[in-house]
DNA sequence: GATGAATGAGTGTTCATTCAT
DNA sequence: CATGAATGAACACTCATTCAT
């Protein structure tokens, strides 16, 4: 694998985002995601080694971009409250202007594909939230209980509600959002 | 004229189930789920109309399953709480004996294939359920906000939390089940 | 292959004459066959032995139907002349009624399927005519070749002017039939 | 880029013809035909859409080989009848070289495939055959009816008893050829 | 006699991947 | 670096036929 083509890259990565989420895993194929972006099937094994590594750095690079957004004016002096809502506000704006990216890593999430995937890599993306949430427990602000169960009403509602398929009601208004915040607040506080 | 054999039937809604959850969509195919049901892909055919037709009714199938699981001991009279309760409950247990029913679910429900349900078919055997939310709501003891953004926070935490993909570290036991639920009714309830 | 019910039999040869004209062999299935007999496909078993005698069996019934309908009318004592214009004419009469089932034997004739017939069998049906070019010869009225060459000029004509695949500006008026018989006549009288 | 290896190509076409010809449409499958050209099935959709195509393909290809074969020594300022001879005598040469493409062509044309040939483009390779038909209308040297009439008595007879299927006993001696071209002349000259 | 269930073998076509250019 | 040609293996699906009822 060879790097030369930034751009290229780029185009494939976008290519496999649109045909995954048009017509998902069963039916993308190489020859397709190529064809979107406009080059042979036989480039693509320059830039991967083949289509799984393809999917799964598509997936990485996009939970990168994520991580990066939802840390957008992040200050630790803030309040706990504050920096959750901010983080939450963050998330819905970089989800509605990024839909088919985040669309392609639910599809992905929840596939034998995520195994393939090093947690670890990801994580790092996301390790300055789960800071802040520590100090949220040892300050007495959130329940004390385990990171995961505080991602189900903390970050997951912002994927679902943002997702089309699932939520087809909830429109991304601000007031909307507040209100869904709230409610994860109310889960979480202590 | 030899008769339609049920356990036929069973036995591939069990294989379609085996299969897609150890390999993902991109990779079943009909032959494979045939194999593990034991019989020839042509019979296949003969139950469903093509493989399309396969999936989706194995996932409404199950969907029917869990609508009925969620509402076992039902009384209308019970305060809203206890009925959520109740559900809760009936959910996690039923999840935790059809782990790989409900995994399967997930991948679906994630992917372009859900567009070929009939929503109102599935909705249907939760009808019940949304009529107690209603009843909640006006009653003021929940939060009076769309039923989607209530399901967010008290029905797709179970179907994550049971998920070992997304929660590996949350042990079914009735503490942390109680714990969640607490979490849940804190942010739906007013 | 028991027979019994003599309609069923019918409507097997007319299923078999209209699914292959309109799809040709190459597409033609026994499931077509039998779904536009309005039978099950395992009951043309009972009546035919397998799908090669279907076929070949609904050849030779057209094939018999002609040349009956040939003969109509016919009378020894008229003159050469006379008895192949009226040939020439019931031939186009009964092409004209039965466009379907002479599609259908041009199509069988010009594949493989042919040399499956026992063309003893279907040449005794056009005998009677054999003996009347036979007779045209002796007497001088007939060019003295062999009966292959005048039936390339004499009996052909009628099958690729009648065939619309063919000659899509022929209609089949008496004037033009006419027409076309003087130019046949023409070829094969001395 | 290796580059598209025209012998496949010609392979290909001999392939096709050399298969329909010997187990007819209704069992020839892309299959049995890439393996008689000595090639992968999938290379097949490289040289061609789909098996539509290379039949279809293989057809027009034969045309305009015939097309070409027909004109051969071709003068304009011949009188009629002798270019008709010569086209007659071209025709039967050809074909007596190319018997199995003519063969082929036959049960081509007396099947749904012919419906979807672009009858002008195999028209244009007979274009100047047609001009001297009219030619000789016009100095009334032909019976002056439709081309189609004409071609019945003029060029089908050279299909037909080149046809080993129709015409078991017709050799293609000059003699033959000629006493059938005379029969011809005979239908079509005024 | 008639049929739908059942299937091994086959259908046309696409797959992920390699390779010569 | 980039590509179209090439392919063995697999794909979803249909085949002709048999068989239990």
């Amino acid at each position: 694998m060879r790097v030369k083509d930034e751009t290229k890259q780029q185009a494939l990565f976008e290519a496999t985002v649109k045909v995954v989420n048009e017509i998902g895993f069963a039916s993308s194929s190489v020859a397709k995601i190529a064809k979107e972006a406009g080059i042979s099937p036989a480039t693509i094994y320059i830039y991967h080694e083949n289509k799984e590594d393809l999917l799964v750095s598509t997936y990485i690079e996009i939970k990168k971009g994520m991580g990066r957004a939802l840390l957008q004016g992040f200050d630790t002096s803030m309040p706990i409250r504050d920096i959750f809502m901010m983080v939450w506000r963050n998330g819905f704006e970089h989800v509605s202007k990024h839909r088919a990216d985040f669309h392609f890593t639910e599809q992905f999430a929840n596939s034998p594909f995520i195994d393939l995937v090093d947690m670890e890599e990801v994580n790092k993306y996301f390790e300055t939230i789960y800071q802040v949430i520590q100090r949220g427990i040892d300050e007495k602000i959130i329940k004390d209980v385990s990171f995961e169960i505080l991602g189900v009403f903390m970050f997951y509602p912002m994927l679902i509600l943002s997702n089309k398929r699932h939520c087809s009601g909830f429109a991304l208004t601000d007031e909307n959002i507040e209100t869904a915040f709230n409610m994860a607040w109310d889960a979480i506080k202590l």
